[in-house]
DNA sequence: CTGCAGGCCGGCG
DNA sequence: CGCCGGCCTGCA
């Protein structure tokens, strides 16, 4: 058991950072704590006013792992007020989800997570990569219960289409299985990718089976460090149709907040999903 | 019982 | 090219 502290927390809110639908692993527990899985295994935080309190079983140096993970080097407020300056709308957003952060997560387990989010539903996706830790990943043992790690490439070749199928992955199963391939094979090496410019790298990720132009902004955004990406979904489409212009034409949407948010669209991009998704 | 949910793909005009 | 129906499955 590892245990590290953050202090002097500004725009860190655990519900907002873990219900803005970056993320399907993390579990918000009775005392208001939250525990996820990542990559290098189980954490557990717990906040109260401007500090922080995490204990974890995981490999590697957990304040390390956890300023990288939590985006801790970013400066939000700085950020936020760029993104305000007229822009009354956006004030409002901002000041509803104040507390968010991108989280910086494991891109292929991102490129798995995002092809099963396409046409479903958020229970039914965390169930699904739920179901696919439990059955291809390692098991470890936290505070007497058992989580179990998101399955490396490797580990998840091993399964066929019609394993995945019974996993409950839908008409999904088949871009799973041919992801799968393309990285275990090396056809696809995320590594690469990740070290392109943005549109290079989007273009890279459509090549993979299941991608589209919204799974792969959501792949840059929370795992690749591309807070320019703008990932456009139906709450999106609507929330800019409302709100800045007339058109609901995802290339379009994509140009518009790419010249008005710049460099940190994708910030934007998530304070306007939660605003309009939880109101 | 339909309709639809954090899209993508393929076929058609 | 842009548009549109179909797709696993579960839940309203």
């Amino acid at each position: 058991m590892k245990k590290f502290t953050i202090n002097n927390l500004k725009n860190f809110e655990l519900d907002h950072i873990f219900e803005c639908g970056q993320c399907f692993r993390w579990k918000k527990q009775n005392d208001g704590s939250y525990i996820g899985v990542i990559k290098q295994g189980v954490i557990k935080i717990s906040k109260d006013n401007d500090c922080a309190q995490i204990c974890a079983e995981l490999s590697g140096d957990i304040e390390e792992i956890c300023k990288e993970y939590f985006d801790l080097e970013t400066d939000y407020k700085n950020i936020q007020t760029i993104l305000c300056k007229d822009d009354e709308n956006m004030k409002k957003a901002i000041e509803y989800g104040q507390g968010i952060r991108i989280l910086n997560q494991d891109m292929w387990e991102m490129l798995i997570s995002f092809i099963i989010s396409a046409a479903n539903n958020i229970p039914r996706i965390s169930k699904t990569i739920e179901n696919i830790s439990k059955e291809y990943g390692k098991k470890i043992e936290f505070e007497g219960n058992t989580f179990y790690l998101f399955p490396t490439p490797e580990e998840l070749s091993k399964a066929t289409k019609e394993d995945l199928r019974k996993l409950n992955l839908g008409f999904r199963d088949k871009y799973v299985f041919e992801a799968t391939q393309k990285v275990v094979n090396g056809e696809i090496n995320l590594d690469k990718i990740e070290k392109m410019p943005l549109n290079d790298a989007k273009k890279e990720l459509m090549k993979i089976p299941g991608v589209g132009a919204k799974v792969a902004d959501c792949i840059l955004l929370f795992s690749m460090k591309k807070k320019e990406a703008f990932p456009v979904d139906t709450w999106i489409k609507k929330v800019m149709n409302e709100l800045y212009l007339d058109s609901t034409n995802i290339t379009k949407i994509n140009e518009y907040a790419s010249k008005r948010f710049g460099m940190y669209a994708g910030i934007a991009q998530q304070y306007l999903f939660y605003y309009k998704r939880e109101n």
